[in-house]
RNA sequence: GGCGCCGUAGCCAAGUGGUAAGGCAGAGGUCUGCAAAACCUCCAUCCCCGGUUCGAAUCCGGGCGGCGCCUCCA
């Protein structure tokens, strides 16, 4: 398969160095705050990139998203909260959890957390071995990465210094740096800060190491893929690069998967610090299904920024209906028989799919690839070319597409848990059923009318009446 | 100011040299007690202007417009 690789700046053809395990890091959440859709857009392409390396390439995974749990906002909303650092990062890694699950995440095989021991000293040996190098210098307590020590600085971001737009917010930081460009790799902390020693002194993590640390720690000098946003490209992937391969002498990462952003109706960006941002939970109370909104987070390329509305998961929702409907279908095929020209039709597809998956994740174009099996398959079912004995090959694919998606198993799980219980949506059926032999559509209107208000729609056919949530 | 991405139908969105996938919405029809679902038919020449080419949405140049990064950020 074909992936983007930021380094490059083109597609490049991917296998993981070992020939069959993928080691692949994606950033993860500063635990600070709930994550919003915006995050989870790059989460949920995250996802689907694994699945297609597993489910499609075939490869093992080793996967590894981190929590940043301590940065200046966490120790500053922390002590706001008036809770200790741990307690109210739990919170939020609790919250990431639910959210991902909502959102059919499969789970990875690691979740590091910054402040664990064994990653604090992660990125302590990692900053020894630097100063060994001739890499750091001491600053105000704090210790820095000496950028004009690395010749090949600036590889993965490209940027070109010398047109920076001079003055106002090239050097923020508040520490004395000797070069507007130098990042900081542990830094000194004040009174009733966490702090930690673990042999280079006492002080806490700079944001860029700890990714350096737990993914060295975790999936070795050089790793196949490393995701994350794309406005972590500069400075937090570029940082990473200097950190870790002026310390261990290895490249970094082969690979960099890099997601574009979630942008609102209005034009910006969503983000925390804009502060026009929903939470995955802020879109379910709107009444929306989980599943309607995954599919939308695919729906878009995931080199293109995607605008989020509300109109967009309207839409997003009533594709995903007719993926449903078109599933429940076949499985009510009575016509017996079986027809070659429909296996041969559902292998084209899946030949079709994979081809979009292998250049570089082409996901609405599989999805394309998906709808015009849909119609084709409903065409068939309609004029009776369709037999039970081609069901079981059609289910096989679609239940292979959704190994990549993962929207239907979603969905699925939504209607284990109708609004109305089950037997109470029997009983109305047949009641309904009873005025309707009687002509009495009036009360059979009604009925259906208040089932509808409460979230349930019901369908005749001539093999009796289905139901199904809104 | 520097670097980069993007601009395809009413909406969303693939396609990046060979004559416009798919989804939503809309119109007409078939089916239905009525609906729903499904099917059939219809619905774009790709922001503008130049250029290269037998041929461009696709390549090049110039505009216009949107967005991102250069600062915490998925």
């Amino acid at each position: 398969m074909f992936l983007y690789n930021t380094l490059s700046r083109q597609e490049e053809e991917f296998v993981p160095l070992d020939g069959h395990t993928v080691r692949m890091y994606s950033c993860g959440l500063t635990v600070y705050n709930r994550g919003h859709i915006g995050n989870f857009r790059y989460f949920t392409a995250v996802d689907v990139l694994r699945r297609v390396l597993r489910h499609h390439a075939g490869y093992a995974m080793r996967h590894v998203v981190n929590f940043t749990d301590v940065d200046d906002r966490t120790i500053l909303e922390s002590q706001k909260a008036g809770v200790p650092l741990r307690e109210y990062t739990d919170r939020f890694i609790e919250a990431f959890r639910e959210d991902a699950d909502t959102l059919g995440l499969e789970a990875v095989e690691e979740n590091p957390r910054a402040t664990d021991d064994a990653n604090l000293r992660a990125m302590c040996e990692i900053i020894a071995a630097l100063d060994e190098r001739g890499h750091t210098y001491l600053s105000d307590g704090s210790i820095y990465f000496k950028i004009a020590t690395m010749p090949d600085y600036g590889k993965l971001a490209r940027l070109d210094h010398a047109g920076m737009k001079p003055g106002a917010r090239v050097d923020t930081d508040k520490y004395e740096k000797e070069d507007a460009r130098d990042f900081v790799l542990w830094k000194a902390t004040s009174p009733g800060e966490p702090t930690w020693d673990f042999g280079v002194g006492p002080g806490r993590p700079g944001w860029h190491i700890e990714c350096s640390a737990m993914a060295r720690r975790l999936l070795g000098d050089t790793i196949d893929i490393h995701a994350g946003g794309v406005d972590l490209i500069f400075p937090h992937h570029e940082n990473e690069i200097a950190q870790t391969e002026c310390a261990t002498g290895h490249p970094f990462a082969r690979f960099w998967f890099h997601v574009e952003h979630l942008i609102m109706d209005d034009g910006e960006k969503m983000s925390k610090s804009v502060g026009n941002v929903y939470t995955v939970s802020d879109v379910l109370e709107r009444g929306y299904r989980a599943s309607a909104l995954r599919y939308l987070l695919l729906s878009v390329h995931y080199r293109k920024q995607l605008k989020f509305s509300w109109a967009n998961l309207d839409q997003a929702e009533e594709a995903l209906k007719r993926l449903m409907d078109f599933l429940g279908r076949l499985e009510r095929v009575a016509v017996e028989g079986t027809h070659p020209e429909i296996a041969d039709r559902v292998a084209g597809a899946r030949r079709d799919f994979g081809a979009m998956l292998d250049a570089d994740v082409n996901v609405p174009g599989a999805t394309g690839v998906m709808f015009d099996l849909v119609r084709t398959l409903n065409a068939a079912i309609d004029d009776g070319r369709l037999g039970t004995g081609d069901v079981p090959v059609v289910t096989g694919a679609f239940e292979w597409f959704d190994a990549i998606l993962g929207v239907v198993a979603l969905r699925r799980a939504e209607e284990a848990r109708p609004p109305v219980p089950v037997e109470e949506i029997e009983q109305l059926i047949e009641a309904r059923q009873a005025a309707r032999r009687g002509r009495n559509f009036v009360e059979a209107d009604r009925i259906r009318a208040d089932l509808d208000a409460r979230g349930i729609v019901l369908e005749d056919s001539p093999t009796g009446t289905r139901w199904k949530r809104k």
